[in-house]
DNA sequence: CATGAATGAGTTTTCATTCAT
DNA sequence: AATGAATGAAAACTCATTCAT
């Protein structure tokens, strides 16, 4: 937890701190981060970063849960239902609004994206730290979302609606790749910021075509 | 590439070598992986993983490597179809054994499968030197057998491939989760060998769920 | 460059590490002076040694133009001219004098002379960092004492001054080990610190008859 | 001292150890210069060196002994004076073939040049087990001509012979860059070959410059 | 509250040397 | 005579953390 000193800062200097930490630690594992090169960089004394976060751990563990804050904000930003069409709407509509939202709130923020990517692979000890706020926060509300169809009759009463969360989930989850791969960027690469603009365009008829499957599934008319 | 010293190294040597190492990368970061504790543990000298290898980067690649054989090799053994079946048999019987045998290999070889996560998130200069062997063998796997579904009819010819291919690898990659948490381990606990034994049992209700909905899909009858 | 750090340091403590520092690198070669035992020797943390300096490069620059500048220094202190006499003076005297000084200025600090000496045959990539800063200063000095006299019609016209400043720099250069041997110091010798006493007694000779060959030559008077 | 093992070696084999060996120690310091490299760059296993010497400072006094006797003899080819003529011939016309052997033979083989250069600044064991070999055998040829002219009487009686020979040596070791220089070549840089035929045209003038300073001095008619 | 020098354990890597084959 | 694997000391350098100012 960030000591009082680092919330009583400044708030351009606070935000500007954030920023570069969040460079650092997404460009390098949780151990390849460098507490000396992110202070040289931000111009900042080495001591300052003990007085704002109890040591390296700490500031990691804000770090990602400041930057599921900002992607879970984004999500619900993107989303774009109101809230009464969102209650009359059929799950499916929901959930392609989620998906929709978590790629873009992605594809706006790789480096938050990143970094919680990273949350997964930290040393057990940090990642011990995380698991309450995290703990699948995808999961939940896929979820949830299922189980509330599961309730209006929108969902068979027999579903195993375990299982169909973490298929949902991972369905969301092997998005990413292909959606960069479809606007023509290498996974691989570096993360970069990508013009939302761009993305707009050719997006949609992905996740109708994953809709379709998720809804009808993948086997042929005259299998069924 | 490892030096012909290691290749040339007795075979029970090699092998206490590689588990070892195997140990050490799958527990920690690259970056946070110590040679000089692995040495120490291993109760060789310095200089030797210098004889074996060109450096820290050329044996995190060779073990990498190493651990996605491994794996593969499993998943062939696992897959269980004699060669005469997989011909005759359809597409989703195909997908189902591999997808059991995928999460059976996984959860056979827990160090494996964590290193080879692990190498998504290397540092860039040695994700680069992977990228040939790895380059998602998952995803080349699942857009071969989708490709020859719908060369047999047994997938709609409008079906777009690609993102089919990125549903499936969605699908099974969370699987993994899943089934830990089925089998009762915290997925998020230190990876550790569970007996297979146990894992035979309840597994194979999961797979049929998920081919069910793979095949028909989590719609209602009267939504389709 | 040496480090702010460095410089912000209080006298006596940095004055110390130099001493040291150049007790070091003048009894090893650059590959060979070791930074391990120069902090040993110092007594102070392996770290602060790169919060003074870039690297082991950076210090040895610092060190070989520090050296020089301390010899630079003592020979003008030696040289013992006033100004004005030195304008008077002929160009034979002011050599006479730079030379006297020269050698005794290297007598007074053999491991600054030393250093200077190893910069010669340190990595090129050093060397190439030092040349602005050396580029054999005493040439430089050499030839504008010349010119100079041949200006003022001291030295034929005719005489090619670039072959005469590299024969005197020769002879100064060779000055040392003749010195060295009067003095009853073995050349070979580990540097050690003469006391200047004992040397200035019988040096005067020597410059007197090295003066004298430079002035008329070699040769017998019958041979002009 | 080399082994046994060393000079029964087929003469193709020894040289060629004996040319990379040289490469490698007059690229670098004693302590910078690395016998795993010298192996790896010659082919031969680490093993053999030490068939061949002692240990690595053995290798090193051989390579600059090996190097001072193919200077030697290069300076003996070049001086180009028969024996008769040697005998009849004034000092001047024999320093004259001296130093102009001299300089050719470093032209022509700047890496044993550069190594013996490199001796002067070796570990302190190393120079003493080098001293008896070299002890500046150019002073030694030097104070040799030198006595032998004032035994002629071709040199004053009452010049101090020691003074003269440093002179005289350290004008000889000056030369070097100033002919470097001439040729065009920068003297910091890398050791490299030169044609000897560029070499030949433009040298002789310097000499006869050098000459006639060693013989006149530099001072005017009217101030002797 | 900010600073930044000091620390020393820790890292990867290289090296000369030995020795069994 | 040649090999080349094994060794471990030593090197340069980095790091998170502390603390006096």
């Amino acid at each position: 937890m960030p000591k009082p000193t680092f919330l009583n800062l400044p708030d351009d200097k606070r935000a500007r701190f954030v920023s570069l930490a969040l460079d650092e630690f997404a460009a390098h594992d949780y151990a390849g981060a460098s507490l000396s090169k992110l202070v040289a960089r931000a111009g900042i004394a080495k001591g300052s970063v003990y007085q704002y976060f109890e040591d390296k751990a700490d500031l990691f563990v804000y770090l990602v849960e400041h930057a599921q804050n900002v992607l879970l904000e984004t999500v619900r930003e993107e989303t774009g239902l109101s809230r009464e069409s969102a209650l009359n709407a059929s799950w499916l509509t929901l959930l392609r609004a989620q998906m929709s939202a978590t790629v873009r709130s992605a594809l706006r923020h790789p480096h938050e994206s990143q970094l919680v990517q990273r949350a997964y692979q930290a040393p057990a000890p940090i990642r011990r730290r995380l698991e309450r706020h995290d703990a699948g926060v995808r999961l939940t509300h896929m979820r949830t979302l299922l189980a509330q169809a599961q309730a209006n009759g929108e969902l068979a009463p027999d579903r195993d609606i375990d299982v169909a969360t973490h298929v949902l989930a991972g369905i969301v989850g092997g998005l990413g790749p292909l959606v960069m791969k479809r606007l023509g960027f290498d996974p691989e690469q570096e993360v970069s910021v990508p013009a939302e603009q761009l993305a707009a365009a050719r997006l949609e008829p992905i996740f109708d075509e994953v809709i379709q499957i998720v809804q009808f599934g993948l086997g042929l008319e005259r299998d069924r």
